[in-house]
DNA sequence: GACTAATGGGGTAATTCGGGTG
DNA sequence: AGTGTCCGAATTACCCCATTAG
């Protein structure tokens, strides 16, 4: 493999799940507590989750699914 | 903190939806259960619908085809 | 250090799920 | 085939306040 210096990983804040899965931000907590959602924790105790796996989860469990049949609106 | 995720569309509860149509909650879950709404779920299993497409059928002539934003893989 | 907004933790209603029935 | 209601169980939403993030 290859450079093992810095990852820059995009972590979103609870508030940001919650509005992309329109739940409220203690549902999202609870998740992580549940280990349904992996949980990176602050130094304070807050957590921050990888945006890669929560659109992950929103597609369901397709990372390459995309579809362009655009009708008409 | 500011706002850097914005890949995700509205999307309405179960009740929102219900009343939109002025059906029960449980009859817009036959309709996700029959393929004629698209249902996203939360990792508890309860679905959430996309506004977007409730509107168009709430528009009533289109199909349950609507525009699909390809994200940018 | 002080400030605003958000998060965590706990606890309690409200909603939703699933199946079965009228 | 489609919808409304019953039930029990699970999940989610909103209330409090102390702490953390920036």
């Amino acid at each position: 493999m290859a450079t093992r210096t810095q990852d820059a990983e995009p972590l979103l804040t609870p508030a940001e799940v919650a509005a992309m899965f329109r739940v409220d931000p203690k549902t999202v907590t609870r998740w992580a507590k549940a280990g349904k959602l992996t949980s990176i924790r602050t130094l304070g105790g807050h957590r921050r989750y990888r945006e890669s796996e929560v659109r992950t989860l929103l597609n369901g469990q397709g990372p390459a699914m995309e579809r362009v049949e655009v009708g008409e609106l």
